[in-house]
DNA sequence: CGCAACTTTGACCAGATTCAAAGTAAGTGG
DNA sequence: CCACTTACTTTGAATCTGGTCAAAGTTGCG
């Protein structure tokens, strides 16, 4: 848990022209009017390493970013130090809205690999609700979908034994990779350690341990190179009675 | 759960100009062309029983609906029966937003009292996010409200005692009730059985029992006369471990 | 090489579940 | 109005899942 500031890049910038989520069957496209205004109301790009904190629970000022690459998680942490992991961020995720709408974070925000993020200001918010109701429907669209997540993660860990949890968030984690283009055939570590999914199932990490070992004996998933990857999806979701929505093209910004 | 077919009252309509949340100092208030979309963006009043399931889980043309007067909770259900409550929601909470959004329910809504709900039409969504910019982004406050919300859940149900995670439990509903208008000091019973309250915990009936039963004990709060009754929410809140952000006028459709 | 972070394993303990059954309260039909 | 049913609450006992404690093994890195 480094905690590094994040380091403002002074270096390249992406044009939304060339935003490499939009060349993925699974987003959907901008119309031209759309991206000029995206490309106005992005005011730059922020790159950080594995570790920095790029939201802080409780900050007033924060920025409304997009994940252009990389993996990171958002959490929240109890004054005696436990922590819980709410949910994870892959390319195309929006972070930063709570801020954005209600004035203040309730969570933090930390990098699980280096990262690449669009800036917004959160005080053209308004305007961009005024200007592009496509847009602001599709922010709200994105709001609807973490909801979605949530409500699944609720139900793992108040309903699902260990190993259920353990298969589901894995199948879960591997389906979000894949179909943001993250998680590639050559490519395909989730960069989590077992004490990151102790913290997401609300699990010890003893435990933690010993559930994953039933998953990799029986071939699953293999757990190594900085991080877990997943031989056999569907298995996993079976093991979990997850059934995995289907998403047609989703909207980013 | 009775599984009640929602009554469609032809009876009395509410006008917004005489909406009973705009009393309540918890509300935003309308400006007068807010309220005349609004108005007009109603379609018809629901009134339902207790029992009654609203929106059912996998529904592609629910309904948008704000509640008027009421207690009532989100749910999923796995295949085999275990059930998980998602959340509650009192007056002016938004249900079936979902579904307006991302065109899929993926969870049912029951009543837990009798209910006013006020219907929307969830095709004009779009209308209402071109015409009414500022409509919109009260709609994405309240979703991202909901976030918040299972945020805390999470991290309830993740990493809190059962002792810990009742206390909280019973603050948050208390709360809610208090700041919404539906719970006044006369009126002071949260309609839930303690099946309720486990399938909210992730815990079992027989463990909710015995966890309440030692809240009771210090006098904390009170069963009975159809729910539960909070009598010193700061404690159950202390106990907990949580604390209550403040929150300004909200708004509410 | 040696440290630091992470993973693994074993032994013991505790919180929570399951099973079983009885007590209570409210509602229904005769 | 009472007997009966149904839904909910309460309690005890046995069991088990998952937690805690302790320590060793691994891996990556300066």
């Amino acid at each position: 848990m480094k905690d590094g500031q994040p380091n403002t890049a002074g270096a390249g910038r992406t044009d939304c022209a060339h935003c490499p989520l939009g060349k993925l069957d699974h987003f959907r496209r901008f119309d031209d009017d759309e991206q000029d205004y995206v490309e106005g109301f992005k005011t730059g790009e922020l790159i950080t390493e594995t570790g920095a904190t790029i939201i802080v629970d409780g900050a007033h000022n924060a920025h409304l970013y997009t994940l252009l690459s990389g993996w990171a998680f958002r959490y929240k942490i109890m004054e005696d130090g436990r922590r819980q992991i709410l949910n994870y961020a892959v390319p195309g995720d929006l972070l930063g809205l709570q801020g954005s709408i209600t004035g203040e974070m309730q969570h933090s925000v930390e990098a699980l690999s280096p990262l690449t993020l669009c800036v917004f200001e959160r005080d053209r918010v308004n305007e961009l609700f005024s200007n592009h109701p496509d847009l602001a429907f599709d922010i709200t669209w994105i709001a609807a979908r973490e909801e979605r997540i949530l409500d699944e993660h609720l139900l793992s860990i108040g309903r699902r034994s260990a190993y259920e949890r353990a298969a589901y968030l894995l199948a879960f984690l591997n389906r979000r990779g894949r179909l943001s283009g993250i998680l590639t055939s050559k490519h395909n570590v989730i960069p989590i350690t077992q004490q990151h999914v102790a913290d997401t199932l609300g699990l010890s990490i003893v435990h933690t341990n010993k559930t994953l070992k039933k998953l990799k004996d029986r071939k699953l998933i293999a757990w190594g190179d900085g991080g877990c990857r997943v031989i056999d999806e569907n298995q996993l979701a079976e093991i979990a009675g997850w059934e995995e929505t289907e998403e047609k093209r989703r909207p980013f910004i």
